[in-house]
DNA sequence: ATGAAAGCGCTAACAG
DNA sequence: CTGTTAGCGCTTTCAT
């Protein structure tokens, strides 16, 4: 039962064993080619034996860099993180490099997760998500040398990887000016959320670019916001939605708040697409399984765009700023 | 624009800075009490002037320990996998704890990630979600020392938490029998998954059980299985729901699976609870979203319990298995 | 082609 | 209370 105090063998006692020098292991280790095939084998051969890991942190010590990098979110708050973070994984994974979380859910964490000195070097370099960053913080990152990628909120020192979310709102509601509506309303953000989260009021400015573009006014009522989440937005909606002037459609600047608007719509029992059409933003995975029609963006997509980047920068180049554009409607059944 | 390869500093850097010795500034960093104030402060104010951050890498070879875990788990195929993670980053947070993650997708990633020697090391220990791990694994695992707990799947060796699968099948027909249901319906997982998942099948027990205790009898065609996803759910309630015989109520052993069977009914027409009732497993958040009635197990826990045990293990306990017994059937809009 | 030895940045005896 | 120093396990000159 008892799982003896056995001590990991280390590389000296894999050289000790073969009869060569920790030298020769290591090269062994590392495939430099110089060694002796038949030295090789001794070496092969002793690692087999003991059962010979060796230990990445030491290798990170002495190499100066631990091929894995931090990837800072708010990952259960938003179900969009999750999507990106599947390109991340796998571009990552694909180049040998391990993953470290920092989840954000809160702004207090937010700013700890920044200045944890302790966990931030451990990482080649910092994917930062859907999170804005100060100046202060990039001062901080730029002082230390660590690379960061930025993606889906920019900041101008710093790489990132973008949409255009005022053109998305366009899209969205061109979608709806076509079908007939003229009445739109709109559920999002606030704008002096915690986080500062910045595309919801990117995406109402599109909302209202094309409105104005079509000839239609905005109704001030129409235009609600409030903090991020479906239960949030789905209380928002009802007022709209029991208005006298109550609108034959509504933009969610989120999937999950058009989820919201849609729990909305039930209550009053109003039928969705007939009595009030809804359109999203995202295509999270649960737009599919609602049949939400929504903006797609390419989330995926920017993970995997921001892990190449970040990579890039690791590697010392300077990538650019992104500016991903494969924008469509999904047509689905609430429009 | 040069980021000036201005080298970070190093606890000797401070130590010359503030005119004392290493030990001193190790002390400090350590909140170790015996330090004279005086020399606290010196120390304090030069790290702030250099703007030092200690090497965690540093200091996990001197100490052994890295301050992470690993988790091992289908991440982005198992949306209850996310849902269990939030438990567990939650908990590891709470105790200073850094995630890794091992994201596996694949069969041929799933050994990998267990043999990728270079990557385990720099944790203290693993959590492995929804995964079985053979014999030998276990071995491995054992002779390393490394500390491992699984969830959601038990190995008589490691400790583990897990909910009585059985029961929950149990519990869903039983939902569906006390509705007036006697032709129920089944879809599940291939018993020879790639993976080796196996509470689908611990779950078609209970559902068997339940009918036969109801003195039911299943039939033959109502029960499928294919492997898991929605897509291949949606085709195989096509099948069932299109025979003559069609159930009036399914069991799907997911609820990834039971939205393929809500898919199917839309497809045929078919109403739901009216023409055919379903219900799910898990609780994830789509069913909320969706309506679906399912039976709900307790995942952010079962991930916070699941961390708590491994945190355990790594300070030196033998944690025991455990079964966590808080499943109730959610009644929603598909019953 | 191989080995000896000097780090990488930190912690923890041990001395004083 | 503070400093000296020997590791932690690996990589990488520099010799040979």
């Amino acid at each position: 039962m008892e799982a003896g105090p056995r001590r990991q063998a280390t590389i000296r006692d894999v050289a000790r064993h073969a009869g060569v020098s920790v030298a020769t292991v290591s090269r062994v280790l590392n495939d430099i080619p110089v060694v002796r095939s038949e030295m090789r084998e001794r070496v092969r051969d002793a690692i087999a034996e003991l059962g010979y890991r060796p230990s990445s942190t030491a290798r990170s010590l002495s190499l100066g860099r631990s091929q894995a990098i931090g990837v800072v979110a708010p990952f259960f708050t938003t179900p969009s993180v999750v999507e990106r973070l599947r390109g991340v994984s796998q571009r990552a994974g694909h180049h040998g490099y391990g993953l470290m979380l920092f989840d954000v859910e809160t702004p207090e964490q937010r700013a700890g997760a920044f200045r944890d000195f302790a966990r931030l070097d451990r990482v080649d370099g910092l994917l930062v998500i859907s999170l804005p960053l100060l100046d202060d913080e990039v001062d901080a990152l730029e002082r230390d040398g660590l690379p960061v990628v930025m993606i889906d909120i920019g900041h101008p020192r710093v790489p990132h990887v973008v949409i255009d979310d005022v053109r998305g709102g366009e899209l969205a509601v061109e979608h709806l000016i076509a079908r007939g509506h003229r009445r739109i309303g709109f559920v999002g953000d606030r704008p002096d959320n915690p986080f500062g989260f910045t595309s919801s009021e990117h995406r109402r400015r599109g909302f209202r670019r094309a409105l104005r573009r079509a000839g239609l006014r905005p109704a001030p009522g129409l235009e609600v916001r409030g903090r991020h989440g479906h239960a949030e937005a789905r209380a928002l909606a009802l007022d709209v939605l029991r208005r006298d002037d109550r609108p034959t459609a509504i933009f969610a600047a989120s999937d999950t708040q058009a989820v919201g608007v849609l729990e909305a719509a039930r209550a009053l029992d109003l039928r969705v697409p007939q009595d009030v059409a809804v359109i999203g933003f995202d295509d999270i995975e649960a737009a599919e399984l609602l049949g939400l029609t929504t903006v797609r963006q390419p989330l995926r997509e920017s993970g995997a765009r921001g892990a190449d980047l970040l990579l890039a920068a690791i590697a010392g180049a300077a990538p650019p700023a992104e500016e991903l554009d494969a924008l469509t409607v999904v047509e689905r059944r609430t429009t």
